[in-house]
DNA sequence: CCCGATTCCTGTAGGC
DNA sequence: TGCCTACAGGAATCGG
């Protein structure tokens, strides 16, 4: 599940190969992902230069002198570098054909993704503008997680995941982020304290820092750009751990659903 | 504003 | 073995 390390992963596995390449055509096979592909891509972007591959929260950014494509990988999606002629599955959405020989394949079963245009700034298009900090950078801290929690009675967990709060921590990074805080994810986020905070977000940094290293977390069919899957998986303390020993202490790792979404804690180490 | 529920989709895993 | 159902999840959107 393309979380902001497999975004990323996917973006420094892609750039080098793309970056300066020009567009020799555009293939769309599946007008529908999570909103229409938009049409008159080919038209816009055949001829054009890539100029840099970006990426702002789970966002990858393409960028063309006339704009820029928007690129999600929602939750299976998986944008490669392949050969021109390699054979086309049936989850193969979306190819940007490039002129040295290779195409940037979109692969998406689940078609949970998206490819949209954004004809001027991209970090301006509706859905990138109101997103809150990178959580890499330093506008992101302890202190900023204290101050939007006040008074806030939902659980920690689907606070930090919260892409107005902070972007990129989806549900596998959030689990681990908690375990390493020593915060349990149903603790309403209004009633943890700033050092707390301060922990917590140490912990995002850490976690994401660290998943970022190793290629990403492939638990199914995550793979990067070279079509080689991540590593952090096995770094992982509680998340899909339900029933297994923490590493930590020992315990067995609890699961409940969260804001419709599984999370993991351990009950001792956590708080 | 806040928050929980719903929605999109399909491969996979579990139950019987 | 095979069928059926539940579940997984990013994040926009809706309803209360």
């Amino acid at each position: 599940m393309p979380e902001l390390p497999e975004v990323e992963t996917t973006r420094r596995g892609i750039a080098p190969h793309v970056q300066g390449q020009r567009v020799a055509d555009v293939v769309v096979r599946q007008k529908q992902l999570r909103w229409p592909v938009p049409r008159g891509l080919k038209q816009r972007l055949t001829g054009q230069v890539i100029r840099a591959v970006e990426r702002r929260a789970k966002y990858l950014l393409l960028r063309f002198d006339r704009g820029s494509l928007i690129v999600h990988l929602g939750m299976s999606g998986s944008l490669r570098l392949v050969a021109a002629d390699a054979p086309v599955g049936k989850h193969d959405h979306f190819d940007l054909m490039l002129a040295g020989g290779h195409a940037l394949r979109l692969t998406d079963p689940r078609r949970f993704g998206a490819v949209l245009w954004s004809r001027g700034d991209p970090l301006e298009h509706e859905l990138l503008r109101a997103l809150g900090p990178e959580p890499l950078d330093d506008a992101f801290d302890g202190e900023r997680l204290y101050r939007l929690s006040r008074g806030r009675r939902a659980a920690v967990k689907p606070f930090i995941m919260d892409g107005k709060v902070v972007v990129g921590v989806g549900n596998i990074y959030a689990s681990e982020a908690l375990f390493r805080a020593g915060i349990r994810p149903d603790r309403p986020a209004g009633g943890i304290g700033r050092a707390r905070y301060v922990r917590l977000a140490a912990a995002i940094k850490t976690v994401l820092g660290e998943a970022i290293a190793q290629g990403g977390t492939t638990l199914r069919d995550f793979v990067g750009g070279d079509g080689r899957p991540g590593y952090f998986a096995q770094h992982l303390n509680v998340y899909g751990r339900e029933g297994e020993p923490c590493p930590a202490c020992g315990a067995a790792v609890r699961q409940a659903v969260l804001g419709q979404r599984a999370s993991y804690w351990c009950p001792r180490c956590q708080r």
